[in-house]
RNA sequence: GCUCGAAUGGUGGAAUCGGUAGACACGAGGGACUUAAAAUCCCUUGGCCAGUGAUGGCUGUGCGGGUUCAAGUCCCGCUUCGAGUACCA
């Protein structure tokens, strides 16, 4: 009988639904699992075959610990918020909800012809309000709450305020944007509205007039990860900067604490590596420098305390308010056209020509280590952003300085004992100070850091610093808080309402706050954000939950928070929700979260590292401050699968004609190469037939073949419709079928490694399971499996593919399982082994890998139950020992003699059974053989004197 | 520039702790079955050399050194490719 996978496999998806075989519940008797794919974004042009890499990969193991007994969590849903339906809106009129709801079908459609495990109950989407109910929960609880430093934790707002109302800002550690410092009769005095705007500066969820990646063409702003090389990562539009009020997130009060945890996860170094440079942290001093002839001063960050005696000017950022403080009259004109250009210049003109630019404001600084004045200079090398948008130069030390110094002629004071400071600077930190103080010089103060290494001189300067009350050691996270405004319909709205210019919360019995319908997905012509266009909601909205509170101010023409939030918004805690994803009461039960705790592995791409993958940590440590999530981690082992590439493949048309030539021949000819639909071609050789219907002007297409087949060429590309190269997963399913392709794509390699997409090798994989079926069938139908004893050999094959597989399962290597299935297969048939315990055993080890086949064989065998429900096997030692092993000594090309050893054979045993042995003591001694190296189960090295 | 990763036959890739390099699969070549095709099965397949042959020898994991009885694997120095990041002081 014949393998007839499009009878075997619809016949088992209808089977597992009816049986409900893969609905979890929390089940206290049974160790916990949870297994989970990053969600996808349905997107109009559906599932490629690069898209379920991931989801088999997981599938697997996640169908593995289930037969080893695990009680797993294997979920999946959709992040259905997103640009691309928006755009489609926009330009169709389609409303997202429709456009999304279609595509989340057709992916489910493609899906489920492929035999995953996931429990469909649990779906999410994040555009459905029961979902976002606790999005917009988060973020209310985020807005009443602020970080303290002391106890490393978020604490509600209310506790700051009984702070405030006692103390002040007295004796106060927290997250803030600003340093701030009143008294607590201060505080009592403000009224509501400076209080809240006073509160804005602490919350974690906060209002902040912040510099935003603004994409014109898209109407919204970006985050940071949003955006690549200068242009929107979604559409590739130009990006600038502006100043704006937007909701943000204090995501930097988490730095040290998304940094640690890094320590604690199972992810890949490369990706914790991104991480770890994304947040940025870097250990330094600031330093106190007093204005020349002025009471000012300002404090600037560096790494590099060791060069205090070789600054030479400093440098103000131009976006610095310190720049109005030290400007002088004489200089005012000269900076203030400065300013301006630097205005006038994008981010991205700054980074594509990094020309020398920069004015001197009038005013000098004196070095509190040198006394010396030095000029203050105003750069936009210097970043308002990071530290505190002010440097001491040190161009001896620094190539930005240095460059700096060399265009307006300023001093360089070499600060290392042997540098040549004469073409470049000396950026290393090794070496031996000198010059500081410099020779000759009247010290000023009475410190020296000469004949000290660099290291040992920063730990000088640090010590003496804190010691002066110069300043204080201070630490730097290049992490910046997340921008949590959107200026776009297709997303979660805020819960907020603004009275007197403040926010307020909405209350929480009201949530979830639904998104309203819209005449138009565009600004209004006032040029506020889409929702804009929804007055009817926004005041039904004040009317239903504010208005009886009366809180608010009825003259407000927009009551309500017009932005949406960003696509991150809804990705950052859904696995949480997969928990108890109906639960109306809360984001996810306390004890449901007891039980299923955090996600044990996670699977998805590496394009997440410093989005979602941050977010989604913060996001976690923030819920979890209040125990709403019992971890500290979301995911615990996390696996980056590659991203499968494209194929394509060309045809060569000869210039000016309807004729085309075959690869190796298009030489002879003037030819232009043009892509190829691949589905028509198979093995690089063209359908021909299929080729004339599929375009119209292809019709009478002449070909000059070679060897009457026409070969096409082919390339790697980007897999994308316009190139022709996407292979379908349902094309392949419907070839192939869905084990197939399973087995396939897992056999193409490593998950973790980005490939190609080549159909040509997975004929290799379709007929080892035909010869998997063959072993339960013969061809003309007959049950070949059969009780008995099993034989030695095929006990052997089994136990060896039982160990082997096992171990590639926890490493992830399914590639080399599915070859040691291959090879066991072939043993057995070569064996003519059709035992029924050896084959039961094998269907076991299969079902991860091939669902479908599984269960059909696993039923024949007179299985009841599924075969999900099986138990995964132990391997049995003993029948993997090997008898013997050989020891061959050869000399000259020629083999002497041959012995036999027991296979635990040690060195002593072999020198004994070696010397005893006449022949070989001869031999030993003619030899001089000194010494015999064994490893475990084989001899290695005969060593000659 | 900095950080991380990679490089193995015609191709995708194996090689767990330093222990027979090239498993497994594709492709290619040859053969069996068949009127024929498909399907299936068997043999060969890193390179070079010797032998009628079983077989044997040499060489071989990007390049150059080193450690070791033994190196794809460890160490030092390069080359190339990929990923991330970048006036972060």
């Amino acid at each position: 009988m014949e393998y007839n996978f499009r009878e075997i496999e619809p016949k088992w998806q209808k089977y597992w639904v009816e049986h409900q075989t893969y609905k979890v519940t929390e089940n206290k008797d049974k160790k916990k699992f949870y297994v989970l794919n990053m969600f996808p974004y349905p997107s109009g042009a559906g599932l490629h075959v690069g898209h379920p890499l991931g989801y088999i990969a997981s599938d697997i193991y996640a169908r593995y610990k289930r037969l080893q007994g695990f009680n797993v969590l294997n979920p999946m849903g959709y992040d259905a918020y997103g640009l691309p339906a928006e755009q489609y809106a926009i330009q169709t009129g389609q409303h997202p909800a429709i456009t999304t709801a279609a595509n989340i079908n057709r992916y489910r459609e493609q899906l489920d012809k492929i035999g995953f495990s996931f429990d469909w109950d649990r779906e999410v989407r994040t555009c459905d309000p029961g979902y976002y109910h606790w999005t917009q929960w988060a973020f209310q609880k985020m807005f009443n709450s602020y970080y303290c430093n002391t106890r490393q934790q978020a604490r509600p707002i209310e506790e700051l305020i009984a702070a405030f109302q006692a103390n002040g800002t007295e004796g106060l550690d927290v997250a803030c944007s600003e340093e701030l410092n009143f008294t607590a009769d201060e505080w009592n005095a403000m009224g509501e509205k400076r209080q809240q705007e006073t509160l804005m500066n602490y919350r974690i969820a906060y209002l902040g007039e912040t510099m935003v990646n603004w994409c014109p063409k898209l109407g919204t702003v970006l985050a940071n990860d949003e955006v690549v090389d200068g242009v929107s990562e979604r559409g590739g539009y130009p990006v600038v900067q502006k100043k704006m009020r937007q909701w943000c997130l204090r995501v930097s009060a988490y730095a040290q604490r998304l940094l640690d945890g890094l320590d604690t996860i199972d992810w890949t170094d490369s990706l914790k590596e991104t991480q770890r440079n994304w947040i940025g942290r870097s250990e330094g001093t600031e330093v106190q420098f007093k204005v020349k002839d002025s009471d000012k001063s300002f404090t600037i960050f560096t790494t590099r305390a060791d060069t205090m005696f070789g600054v030479t000017f400093m440098v103000l950022a131009p976006e610095s308010e310190l720049v109005a403080e030290v400007t002088t009259d004489e200089q005012k004109a000269d900076v203030d056209a400065y300013l301006d250009a630097t205005k006038k210049r994008t981010e991205r003109e700054r980074i594509a020509d990094r020309r020398v630019t920069g004015v001197f404001s009038g005013s000098y600084a004196i070095n509190p280590f040198t006394g010396e004045a030095i000029p203050i200079w105003i750069s936009d090398y210097v970043l308002a952003g990071y530290g505190t948008g002010a440097i001491m130069a040190v161009p001896a030390h620094d190539s930005r300085d240095y460059a700096f110094a060399k265009h307006f002629n300023l001093p360089i004071i070499p600060l290392v004992e042997g540098c040549d400071v004469s073409e470049e600077s000396f950026d290393a930190k090794e070496g031996i100070v000198t010059n500081s103080p410099r020779a000759g010089v009247e010290p000023y103060i009475d410190f020296s850091l000469n004949g000290l290494t660099i290291k040992e001189a920063i730990a000088a300067t640090k010590e003496y610093v804190k010691a002066h009350h110069l300043g204080r050691v201070k630490v730097n996270y290049r992490l910046r808080d997340a921008i949590f405004s959107r200026q776009r319909y297709w997303g979660e709205p805020f819960p907020v309402y603004y009275k007197d210019g403040m926010p307020y919360m909405i209350p929480e019995e009201c949530l979830p706050l639904e998104l309203p319908e819209v005449s138009k997905f565009l600004p209004t012509e006032t040029g506020e954000p889409p929702l804009g266009h929804a007055t009817r909601w926004a005041w039904d909205t004040v009317n239903r939950c504010v208005v009886e509170n009366s809180r608010i101010d009825q003259k407000t023409i927009f009551p309500l928070e017009l932005n949406t939030m960003p696509g991150f918004a809804g990705s950052s805690a859904y696995y949480l929700r997969y928990m108890d994803p109906k639960n109306d009461k809360a984001l996810v039960d306390k004890d449901i979260d007891e039980y299923w705790k955090n996600v044990d592995l996670y699977v998805g791409g590496t394009e997440h590292a410093t989005g979602h993958l941050i977010y989604s940590r913060f996001w976690n440590k923030f819920l979890h401050d209040y125990g709403y999530s019992c971890t500290e981690e979301p995911f615990q082992k996390l696996i980056n699968q590659g991203m499968i590439q494209g194929r394509s493949n060309f045809v060569y048309r000869i210039k000016d004609t309807n004729t085309f030539v075959s690869l190796n021949l298009k030489d002879q000819y003037d030819t232009t190469p043009l892509h190829v639909d691949v589905n028509i071609v198979s093995g690089d050789v063209l359908d021909i037939e299929a080729f004339r219907k599929w375009r119209p002007e292809y019709e009478n297409a002449e070909f000059i073949l070679e060897d009457g087949k026409y070969v096409c060429g082919w390339a790697i590309e980007k897999m994308s419709k316009s190139m022709f190269n996407v292979v379908n997963p349902d094309m392949i399913v419907e070839k192939f079928g869905a084990d197939t392709l399973r087995l396939y794509e897992m056999f193409l390699g490593p998950v973790e490694q980005s490939k190609p997409w080549d159909t040509n090798g997975i004929d290799g994989c379709h007929r080892f399971l035909k010869k998997f079926w063959a072993l339960f069938y013969d061809r003309s139908g007959n049950f070949l499996p059969a009780e008995g004893e099993a034989g030695k050999d095929a006990l052997k094959s089994l136990h060896k593919l039982i160990k082997k597989v096992t171990g590639d399962i926890e490493a992830f290597s399914y590639n080399t399982s599915i070859s040691a299935f291959m090879i066991c297969v072939n043993e057995l048939s070569a064996q003519k082994c059709h035992n029924k315990d050896v084959l039961r055993t094998l269907v076991v080890l299969m079902a991860p890998f091939a669902p479908h086949i599984a269960e059909e064989l696993w039923h024949a065998l007179g299985e009841e139950n599924s075969v999900c429900d099986a138990e995964w096997p132990a391997w049995n030692e003993e029948y993997l020992a090997e008898d013997s092993m050989k020891l061959s000594i050869s000399f000259n090309g020629k083999t002497r003699f041959t012995l036999d050893f027991p296979a635990d054979a040690d060195n002593a045993t072999i020198e004994k059974t070696v010397l005893a042995d006449e022949q070989s003591k001869k031999y030993i001694e003619d030899k001089q053989i000194v010494k015999v190296i064994i490893v475990p189960k084989r001899i290695v090295n005969i060593v000659l004197k």
